[in-house]
DNA sequence: TGCGCGCAGAATGTCTACAAAATGTAGACT
DNA sequence: AGTCTACATTTTGTAGACATTCTGCGCGCA
């Protein structure tokens, strides 16, 4: 349990703008909030002793990196999802992800391979003590931090955007009863390590594959969830 | 004149946050506002006749659009440019490009061709009677309205960032004495008409080969600029 | 009984005023 | 003369109160 971003008791601290920030991107990505729920304002600015305003700003932030959803005049909502989000998100994530990755390998520090391999660490071990929402928690920065170190702020944003639906994928789609599951997910770990390898080792082409390797993975999981039987289900691509 | 979203009275009108939003966008993709520029919030408020608290909601708002750049206890900048940007720029853009191209040839309706035919109209108007900031403006809508057909959430947020600086880049290295430049410009225009036509009929293949033919364009305008006389370009700050 | 109108409650949007932080400047000390 | 420090000014951040808009319930009417 190596983070507490949700500390039921966050109306103190130094700095509680950063808190609510950081508490409401936790909450969307582990679910905690569904997609589509409201966000009352008044209820936030209470919880993490703020006046609305503040608590309006942080909601613009959030809406511009895809979190929420803003309509005049109309209560903030959870960006939502759908079947066709599914579509669209295999559709287009191998692409980003693949581009953010490569440009990764070209552009990694020794530092940035360190603090990689950090996050990683957090990861697996969230991974082998079943925690669940540490392991969605440590993959989105785990993938947030190799879209950082490629450096280039064009392809930033639409990673940002796959990956709040990427965390939440993986939430909906984890069964914690299944056994093929949870060696699946050691294999998405063992993976995060040979990605870090290949970026270290600045080959370009072998973080290629093993990154798309990585979301057939999710992709796969996903599909024998919603097409036990092999139904045949077409996933974009 | 078919535009006159910079209205020297901005400070009334039922909806003065759409105004101040709309107006920032514009005087930032035109450049009459230059990378790198401090926005000052009390001036803003007091030219759109609005108090602080809503100039920092809408803040918050184009800074996730990346149009400025946020820092604590720091004003707001207009996001910056560099050479690093142009790279990265031409770099990205074919990718994200085609991607909305294609998509957008795969699901375009009837009345989103109505759409796209009516925003060329109004790009055509301005090639043709050289209205500089109104080809900016309706190109950056053209290609905009093309990532909405496209309809994934995924593609659209690095799209935006794209065109922002696409805006910015055609400013900057536009030079209306070149009569070279000025055919260019008018080829750029008819290769938009193309776009349409092939997405009308649905072909993928051709709107991709189309768009990245007027990517080229840019690209080599863009060089032809900056490398006759093989100096460095300053891109301000 | 079903539909539409209107009012009451609640939530969002905005404003003014105050607090805190950062910057620029002037003065004093080394 | 240079630099550090303390203060004053300016600017950002926040709070609380007011205005406006939406929602839901109940009443009245066909």
């Amino acid at each position: 349990m190596a983070h507490n971003q949700s500390s039921p008791e966050a109306g103190v601290g130094p700095d509680r703008k950063a808190a609510l920030n950081n508490t409401l991107r936790h909450r969307i990505l582990t679910m905690q909030i569904a997609p589509g729920s409201v966000l009352d304002e008044v209820a936030l600015s209470e919880e993490f002793g703020l006046s609305r305003p503040p608590v309006r700003e942080a909601m613009r932030q959030l809406a511009g990196e895809g979190f929420i959803e803003l309509e005049a005049n109309r209560p903030a909502r959870v960006t939502s999802m759908s079947y066709q989000s599914l579509r669209d998100f295999f559709l287009i994530a191998p692409m980003i992800y693949v581009a953010a990755t490569r440009l990764a390998a070209e552009h990694a520090s020794k530092a940035d391979i360190a603090g990689l391999r950090e996050i990683q660490d957090s990861f697996r071990d969230a991974v082998h003590s079943n925690d669940v929402d540490g392991r969605v928690f440590y993959n989105d920065k785990f993938h947030l931090r190799v879209g950082e170190i490629a450096n280039n702020a064009y392809v930033l944003p639409s990673l940002r955007r796959l990956l709040i639906d990427h965390a939440r994928i993986g939430k909906i789609f984890y069964r914690p009863s299944n056994a093929r599951m949870l060696e699946e997910l050691h294999e998405a770990s063992r993976q995060h390590d040979e990605i870090i390898d290949a970026i270290a080792n600045h080959d370009a082409d072998r973080a290629e594959a093993l990154i798309r390797a990585h979301l057939d993975l999710s992709r796969k999981n996903m599909a024998m969830y919603a097409a036990p039987e092999g139904m045949a289900i077409s996933l974009g691509v």
